[in-house]
DNA sequence: ACGGATGTTGCACTCGCTTGCAAAAAGAGG
DNA sequence: CCTCTTTTTGCAAGCGAGTGCAACATCCGT
């Protein structure tokens, strides 16, 4: 359809009155050129507008310099800080994000690492949905770096980046607790996604350690919305709890909304909330949540590192400790 | 670094036991071969873990199938909706985005080009930033298509897609009237966007034109903070506006949530405001901010249809209305 | 059985680039 | 000035695919 003309390298050359090798060496760094030469070449390059073509040098190379990032629901605030920051580190490293859509079903995650394989990614970076364990293998074995973020399941030769959701539920406890609250839930989407089970896990525990019965309540995705319903569910219940830990953020601002506005309780002095990311609305005065920071920088410097380090069979974990940001929604802190 | 071992179409042939052609056509849509041909083929390359190689593939049909995405701030709700929307329908059209993150400086948006240039993307998508002339003609000169979004400055060859924003600045406006505000003010930031200066123009003739006075805030980026600022500002005049109109959502939000907790205004009843983008967070029930929606998916829609057109050396200009979506931020309605 | 139409197949060239290798040029040392 | 070493340079062979062309096979009608 489009009648795309590129200048080459051969044109390059030909202007510049040398070969078609010198042009190419030109722009390899560390490739042997005499400085008049390459001059010359610079000079002719500028001229044309000529651009190495990344494809080619990619099947050369066997190199392509693209990441694949596998996201569902990019649009969610947490999920877009963190492709900002991983195309940021992966700009730094010379790299370059392509960005892939499964918003359709979990299936279309394996789509989206075949489309890796086929575009030669260098590596895929899932941040949503589980593939297969037959097509990480299949990345693996062509040599496709393979980072999962909060995804938990093991898969060999991948990065692994999880945080410790269980010690930091426990934590939100036991700052309930010192806030004088009575009674707990916890408060779930319903994907079963594991880092947010895991959440629910150690809040649970936390509550056995101590004696104390945990309300768990599970409804929709992790949107607004759903903390919404899930703030009608927990606080028209006999005992209304003065505590609740959300599994993310998005869930605790509709909690939060729901409860000062349709249940005109005053957070905090009525209620405790504590969220989970730390997306950037849980610091506008409307909400002052008190949440867990999920090392957004570092899970993405951590990620692109590995992206550069030589390939071992075995995979490796990697935990992050999620900092408590104490806001206005707890008492005390 | 890695040994990427990815297999090969010849192989797929060796083990099949036809020519490399044979396979090549199996993966060509339209491509003459036989039901039997094709069997082996396919189920060879089952066996093996073949993908066509898009790079590869790309260099012959000289159409790599990627889009390139130039964004800054892509972790703001509105930019990454729109993002979102974006490589949905690329996807639905075969192709795949790549991100480029120009958070840093303007010139970053020329890089950004010329890196796709170097990719041999079939086409650019600025969000954000403006680029140089000169660069634009390179992409248009080498059959890149170009679209620019809100970006409101001509270029030869691109499609640029822009919102009413001065008529939606009147009837805004016009609202503020209907609701009974007497003092009007625009809460604007100061990066001075085509887009934002057109609602602030937009805003003022209407004040022109009915003859009322129209203050005219400016203050950092489009964010929260600047609107916490600039609410403070406006509203510690002599004479307190009555009705805000805020360049986009996220000032709104920042200047409502000042209003309502540190001048301990009432809104709509003491002062009426609305925004512009209609991100998520104007929905929920702290806000319930009356806003214009941009048309996320449509502009997506048009920008992706734009790619698959024949190329027209004069460029299309694409003006959408935003809709008024009301909420409680503004009496009456 | 034969001529012709139709459908498949493989060869070989091409896309734009990198790189090993050997020839040519430049520089060093005597 | 000649020889030996070090750069620099061009040639040509890839990388993994698509495709025009000609050869071949198949099928049909007569």
């Amino acid at each position: 359809m489009s009648q795309k003309i590129f200048v080459s390298a051969k044109e390059v050359a030909d202007r510049a009155g040398v070969s078609r090798s010198a042009v190419s060496r030109t722009f390899t760094p560390g490739a042997s050129v005499s400085a008049e030469t390459r001059r010359r070449v610079l000079e002719a390059a500028e001229a044309l507008g000529y651009h190495v073509n990344h494809l080619a040098r990619g099947l050369m190379r066997n190199e392509s310099g693209l990441v694949c990032l596998i996201v569902s629901e990019m649009d969610t605030p947490y999920r877009a800080s963190l492709i900002r920051a991983i195309s940021r580190h992966l700009q730094n490293a010379s790299k370059i994000a392509m960005l892939i859509n499964t918003d359709r079903s979990d299936r279309s995650v394996d789509e989206a690492l075949k489309l890796a394989i086929s575009y030669r990614a260098d590596a895929s970076i899932v941040l949503s949905g589980m593939p297969e364990k037959s097509i990480t293998d299949l990345c693996v074995k062509s040599g496709q770096r393979l980072v999962l973020i909060n995804r938990d399941e093991e898969r060999a030769g991948a990065l692994m980046i999880n945080l410790r959701d269980q010690e930091a539920a426990r934590q939100a406890f036991i700052a309930f607790q010192r806030a004088g609250c009575r009674s707990f839930a916890f408060a779930n989407s319903d994907v079963g996604t594991p880092s947010l089970m895991a959440r629910e896990e150690g809040f649970c525990a936390a509550g056995r350690e101590f004696g104390v019965d945990v309300i768990v309540e599970r409804f929709g995705a992790t949107r607004y919305q759903s903390g919404v319903v899930l703030a009608q569910r927990l606080l028209t219940r006999e005992v209304r709890p003065d505590a609740i830990f959300c599994a993310n953020d998005l869930l605790a601002c509709g909690l939060m909304d729901t409860a000062r506005h349709q249940f005109k309780l005053a957070v905090p002095d009525d209620l405790c909330v504590v969220g989970f990311d730390d997306i950037e609305q849980t610091s506008w005065s409307s909400y002052q949540l008190t949440t867990f920071a999920q090392p957004v920088d570092r899970i993405a410097e951590e990620a692109v590192l590995w992206l550069s380090q030589p390939m071992t069979d075995s995979g490796r974990f990697c935990r992050m400790t999620p900092d408590l940001v104490w806001r206005e929604s707890v008492r005390g802190g």
